[in-house]
DNA sequence: CAATTTTTGAGGTGCGCAACACAAATTCTG
DNA sequence: CAGAATTTGTGTTGCGCACCTCAAAAATTG
């Protein structure tokens, strides 16, 4: 057995480090605040101590000192589908988290759909906020408003959906096109060598993440299933009166349906169909975001796979990756990137 | 637009919750501390200050003012297997972010597929620790050990293999037998109804976790996919030169062999048995744990789907629960449940 | 009502750091 | 080598809280 030892298990502090240095208090701030006027051999005799002593600084006693707090805005859609209900629960929750490190959220309600409402939601933010967190919309007001943001020194970043060719800082959210791979890869291997059709249903073609996830699906699809053939892509609007429609005349008109991909909401509509045709069991259904609906369709059966982003992770690194960029903090990539999850009945959470 | 409103920023201190109800800073102090000698007619006065302003204790300033250090042992396999390399490396990184939070995190490693070894080890932890994360045995005297180590009030978890019938306060870790019936819908699904054999190869049938998830995953396969048989369980010990013999002598002897589910290690071994026999493409395998290798042989098609647990979130997890154990603090669930993870080809982070 | 007990208040200290003012020491100029 | 400029040291304050002491006030008792 190899025994990590027991060591002192005091910290360094500020005032070790400047015994250590040779130097004073002041000194060593200067030197780890980057503040002017401090020799360059002193510099290194300081940072010399600091690497020795492996001095870090208690962040808890900076920000108490500095009086730091921080102000975030999180821009998200009125709409009310699951996943966005889910969102806005899981950023009241990070809310409440950042209360404890001297973070504040506040929540604006926008129908993001709207490039003109959005970019003007953006525009008339308060300039107190020191970081925004946005479900874009990839369109030239919306970026334009963001490069604004930016360009006053309001750290941004996009969630769930990106804007790409703006200046935010990041995107938490996931892979899109990987995402709708997945679910090829899933339709494909499901169906195994069936020969049929497969259809798709996205909410919208203008939503730049449906048509990511559409055109990951049929990529694969294409060139890896050629017994596939997928039908034209249908928008649902995400509303499960429409998908109910479509869907059954999807059923009605395809005998050989075999599959259907939905990269967007409305799942309430397809189920109902596929379960009123009878061809529940028989057609293979994937689908996006794990919520209460999808949950019971996949332990049903009626549904086989969802392709999940996880909302709670979402809001807790956008607001984690905010906060590291206003106090100039380093984040440590993976694990703010946000995974694709695939969810069968048997690994439901 | 719903905006809400910028509304002051600033936190409540104990002195607006004193001013508010108009008593002693000592007074709160006593009251949110759960200090004796206090008239309850004045604590409920207190309490309800406390609820109007929304007064939240700046954890920050209350452990700087504590002077609370945490002190946390881990105890690691000294396996070297991929998986345990990624745990220890993520236990390092846990703990380098820990030091910013006053907690310090000792490694030891141990061999701890020895109960006896692992059991002293535990035995012989310094009393100096406020917690334990162990990578537990499911044995009496690893049983006792845990017990013994929480009745002299040192917080326990048990990490990625659980002592289910210890009195550890959590287990961080997948659900195994789950993670089996999800290898199993899998295996089923790709096999799409064809007919043949299915092997398993196991570390070891004395390891709890892989008991489970062979248990899972002959669960599903009998009951839901009669088309396949499984084979015995095979035992690889989770060495590569080991599992390649196995699985070459599998691949000669059952020419219907259809699929290979590992709940375990050595899969370089079976990579190389399966590929040797070109046989790659046409068996369908699935096996546990992300790691370069894993990668590498589902990104080149020889495997075909990945069951993880993400060890950096168990890490992280339960250094998280310790030390919210340990400061009375309360934890939340969902963002401690690790997420049974599948990847495929298409979904890899 | 005095004596006793319980409750409350006032005040101080220190945690580790940031931020600042000002004096002292050191170096650099002409 | 005086004077100026630069570098370093000393010292203070306060962030929000926990924890402590001692005295004052209030409630309870005989």
């Amino acid at each position: 057995m190899t025994a990590g030892a027991i060591q002192p298990v005091m910290r360094a502090t500020l005032e070790d480090v400047a015994r250590a240095a040779g130097v004073s208090l002041a000194t060593v701030d200067r030197v780890v605040n980057r503040r002017e006027g401090v020799r360059a051999k002193t510099v290194a005799r300081v940072e010399a101590a600091v690497a020795k002593l492996g001095y870090r600084a208690d962040i808890a006693a900076a920000r108490l000192a500095r009086g730091q707090t921080f102000r975030l805005a999180f821009v998200l859609p009125t709409g009310s589908n699951s996943f966005m209900t889910s969102l806005t629960e899981q950023v009241a929750r990070t809310a409440d988290w950042l209360a404890s490190q001297r973070g504040f959220i506040d929540v604006h309600h926008v129908d993001v759909f709207d490039p003109d409402v959005l970019a003007g939601a953006l525009e008339n933010l308060s300039p107190a906020y020191q970081g925004v967190a946005v479900v874009a919309l990839d369109h030239p007001r919306v970026r334009a408003a963001i490069d604004d943001l930016v360009a006053r020194g309001i750290a941004v970043v996009t969630l769930v959906s990106d804007a790409p060719s703006s200046s935010r800082v990041h995107y938490v959210g996931i892979d899109n096109p990987a995402a709708g791979r997945t679910a090829a890869t899933l339709m494909g291997r499901f169906l195994a060598g069936r020969e049929g059709t497969v259809a798709v249903i996205a909410g919208s073609l203008s939503l730049r993440d449906h048509t990511e996830r559409q055109f990951g699906f049929h990529q694969i699809l294409s060139s890896e299933y050629s017994n596939l053939s997928a039908l034209p892509v249908i928008e649902g609007r995400d509303d499960s009166d429409r998908t109910r429609k479509l869907t059954a005349e999807l059923l009605a008109r395809h005998a050989d349906l075999r599959g259907i991909y939905c990269c967007g909401a409305g799942n309430r509509g397809i189920a109902d169909a596929l379960e009123a045709a009878g061809r529940a069991r028989e057609v293979v259904w994937i689908t996006h975001e794990l919520t209460e609906y999808t949950r019971r369709f996949l332990v049903r059966g009626t549904l086989d796979a969802v392709i999940n982003q996880d909302a709670g992770h979402e809001a807790r690194s956008a607001a984690r990756i905010l906060l590291a960029h206003c106090s100039g903090e380093p984040i440590s990539p993976d694990q703010e990137r946000i995974r694709i999850d695939i969810f069968l009945r048997d690994n439901l959470p």
